[in-house]
DNA sequence: AGGTTTTCTTATTATATTAATATACTATAA
DNA sequence: TTATAGTATATTAATATAATAAGAAAACCT
């Protein structure tokens, strides 16, 4: 299950990718927008921010703003940056990968195969799909 | 990401599975034989005793036995005895399904669209596979 | 009938994660 | 130089996960 973390980060970029201007916004013009607890925004902007999707300027005129096109950003990478991987377990994860402490051989383990194929088809989707017209919501 | 609970289950499930005899098996057997908390395990079968999936004889020579033959178990009815939904999203989900709270139209919104799209695939692959010449560790 | 085996029930504990809030600090534009 | 707005740190509350403990209930054996 997505976490609220990972919801409200989508959607708050979602609203990024929506403005006509590429001026900064306010993290309180999104949370308010978007219904999410300003603070618990701020620390998932931040997040997004040093994953290098997101830059802000402070000060008065300042916010958030995308450092790349909406259709250059993959839901896949928004969903690995919030909330970590995207594989059923660690020991089929490509970017969080982790070994079985208990296995010995994972080609010969059938979960490990399994969770791979279902990991692929996952991905297959995820990655097919950006932020361009991404719209969540009311939106 | 997959619970331990589910993994154990799923290793639980697979060891029945591979017994030659219908004969029950003991908790201590599989505990000891999957290196798995024995008291953990006896809730985790116990729950899927209560699911139907298998049966349980008190008492000497008791132990758990499989219900239906091993082709007969898919795992995503295991997963989601144990895990919960498979879709990462509650409005998507087909046996648990919540309405999203903030959400006025999930036809016209690109996450729930997406989801469903992730379930479909994922469910394509777990409803395929069974208990039949599953084997998951050292086995 | 009585004792043994084994599952079943209930409660408790520890740890981790998630979600949210509070306070103070730093950078920047006007 | 002041108001603005993001940044850092820390604390809290709620929930979920993982494991453990003690005893009750049922089935079996002699």
């Amino acid at each position: 299950m997505l976490s609220k973390k990972t919801k409200y980060g989508l959607k708050a970029l979602s609203y990024l990718a929506r403005q006509e201007q590429h001026t900064p916004v306010l993290i309180s013009e999104i949370s308010e927008s978007e219904n999410i607890s300003k603070k618990f925004l701020e620390s998932i902007l931040l997040t997004l921010k040093k994953s290098g999707i997101l830059a802000s300027k402070k000060g008065k005129g300042g916010g958030y703003y995308l450092l790349k096109q909406p259709e250059d950003i993959k839901i896949s990478s928004i969903i690995r940056m919030l909330e970590g991987p995207i594989a059923m377990l660690p020991c089929v994860s490509l970017n969080y990968y982790q070994k079985c402490d208990d296995c010995t051989s994972e080609e010969r383990c059938s979960l490990n195969i399994l969770m791979a194929e279902v990991r692929d088809s996952t991905l297959k989707i995820l990655e097919n799909k950006t932020l361009a017209n991404f719209h969540c919501g009311d939106h």
